[in-house]
DNA sequence: ACTAAATTGATAAACGTTTGACAATTTATA
DNA sequence: TATAAATTGTCAAACGTTTATCAATTTAGT
């Protein structure tokens, strides 16, 4: 690989010229500089990365903490959040820490050693008490981590009241909940809670099926058809698109009719599921807007980490009503 | 961040000392071992992996540069190399190519830039002549990038074959193929072959619909719902699973009855599709095979660059039977 | 042509680490 | 207790870049 040096060389100037080229500071000739352009372009040269950063300027370089880019929803997200940053001049690094606390905390210390500018993290483990200590520039999507830590997420208390209303509103009074496990201080507790307020003031009792983020497939195949055989609720407001299009699977295979006898709604509406599962009602995150938020917030801290952002920035969702495939 | 000289200083020793410590060389005792470790721990000590690249260690950094990983089979498979390589050592620099030359050519740029220990890539572009020329390690997925560069897939050619011939034994006289783009030197071409070869022993005549891989969804969508509408076959054999499910939310709206009138094979078989389309027939690739294959070959790579390795590694595929969801 | 301004160069320190050479010290062995 | 071996330290160079300082040279303005 070609050096400054080299391209100094080739140039025929110093190499603090060639540096003044590429960091475009004091005073320089046009002359000079297509020569040096020109050297460049020659040797192909790429600045060593590791050098300047030692150097002290920025790597470039943003951790992205997620689950697992296998979820679509996480998928969708990071590959919106790397095409944005490849665009601002940002690289990537992809931490998957697939529901494992251990993990996640040797990826901190990781990322915190490669030097990363900053890191967007929207991992489903608890907060890690590390995370408070981080002094690098965090934000978070839709999980608490620490104070001074900005969430970025849909409204999941409103995306719940109308995925419930919806439900109701098609006639459904017997309807469950099926959500991840909830912990404390989590935005997408507010899904929980948007489903049982909406119940409330229609004076219905709710019913909560919790199955973990991370419980195996086939497992909650299992444990949502024996429920489903013992009694078969008129509408079901998943927390997750997938999972609707679980429940909606095992509801053919127990001969139930969806949409006359049992009305599904799901959350997240990804590209993959409104393209390939039409047929699902869901509330739309808004993808594009949260990870564009969280890069521009991000962005600010690295820029100045002392600015001031708020605690919570609650982005709107949009029902997506399902397309009657059926229907003639 | 803590340094080595702070590590040094709060052990008691010299940094060489805990230089020897951290890179296990030259003799040392079991007691400042154990300071350094002791003082190590109490600093929160990560060296800086900056400083240590630099100096000419590894960056222990791995580019992957994949179509995007929204695609469920990217999404798995990235989500595979990740985890694997995590394990062994090395992180993750993540590149959505998205069917963009440009960007890719601006990828292993910046990957060289980067210092990254190898790539894997496995991007849907046409070979860029770049690839010839990166000295890093590089082993691609499914794709001939350039000599030398061997290519890891799965017996394209052979699982093309196996879903043929299940929509023949199932009945099918009339089978389409639909098709990413065929470009010359594709290992995905044969899976074209695959079709061809086995319709020609039945002296079938073929139907190939082409679409490219980037194609908009909505756009696939109307082209195939135009050419059922047309004409509807008693097989469809669609070479990603994607494709597959999109046919069969179209038979639906066309009321043209799955299984009975259509059968439809897909390719992938990854997790999701298994577990929530498990009424769709596919061939399933071995993902986890192909990512350690890659990350053992690019090891070796790593190890020792001049490393004599196949062109070709071919990993079998199986059938996945569709599981009737239907049925009673 | 003279002065001021603009351009370029030479030099060196710095970023944090690794590693080699060699010296100094401690410990073990006989 | 002398001697060899093991351990630790000191010092300095190196990786490739940035940037400050100061000096030298070129160019422009009048």
């Amino acid at each position: 690989m070609a050096k400054l040096s080299d391209v100094a060389a080739l140039a025929g100037v110093s190499v603090t010229t060639v540096s003044r080229v590429i960091n475009n500071y004091g005073s320089l000739s046009e002359k000079t500089k297509q020569k040096v352009f020109a050297a460049m372009r020659d040797l192909n040269y790429q600045p060593n990365s590791l050098a300047r950063s030692l150097q002290g300027k920025q790597t470039k370089l943003i951790g992205l903490i997620f689950p697992g880019v296998s979820n679509p929803f996480f998928g969708e997200l990071v590959q919106d959040l790397e095409s944005q940053l490849f665009k601002r001049g940002y690289r990537v690094i992809l931490c998957n820490s697939i529901g494992d606390a251990e993990k996640e905390r040797a990826y901190v210390r990781m990322l915190l050693a490669n030097q990363v500018d900053g890191i967007i993290a929207g991992a489903h483990n608890l907060s890690i008490p590390e995370y408070q200590q981080i002094n690098a520039p965090l934000i978070s999507f839709d999980r608490y981590l620490g104070d001074n830590i900005p969430i970025v997420s849909s409204d999941n208390y409103d995306g719940a009241r109308i995925a419930t209303s919806s439900l109701l509103d098609t006639g459904a009074h017997d309807i469950w909940l099926l959500t991840g496990a909830n912990r404390p201080g989590n935005p997408t507790n507010d899904r929980l809670r948007g489903y049982q307020d909406v119940l409330k003031e229609h004076q219905l009792t709710p019913h909560v099926i919790e199955l973990p983020f991370s419980t195996a497939p086939e497992v909650k195949w299992a444990t949502l058809k024996r429920e489903l055989a013992k009694h078969v609720p008129d509408g079901v407001f998943a927390t997750d698109d997938m999972t609707a299009i679980m429940v909606m699977q095992i509801a053919r295979t127990l001969d139930i009719k969806i949409s006359e006898q049992l009305r599904i709604i799901g959350y997240d509406g990804t590209n993959l599921t409104r393209n390939y599962y039409p047929e699902l009602a869901t509330i739309v995150q808004p993808i594009a807007a949260i990870s564009s938020l969280m890069i521009d917030l991000l962005l600010q801290r690295i820029a100045d980490p002392d600015t001031a952002l708020e605690d919570r920035y609650v982005l709107p969702v949009r029902p997506y009503a399902a397309q009657s495939l059926l229907g003639k």
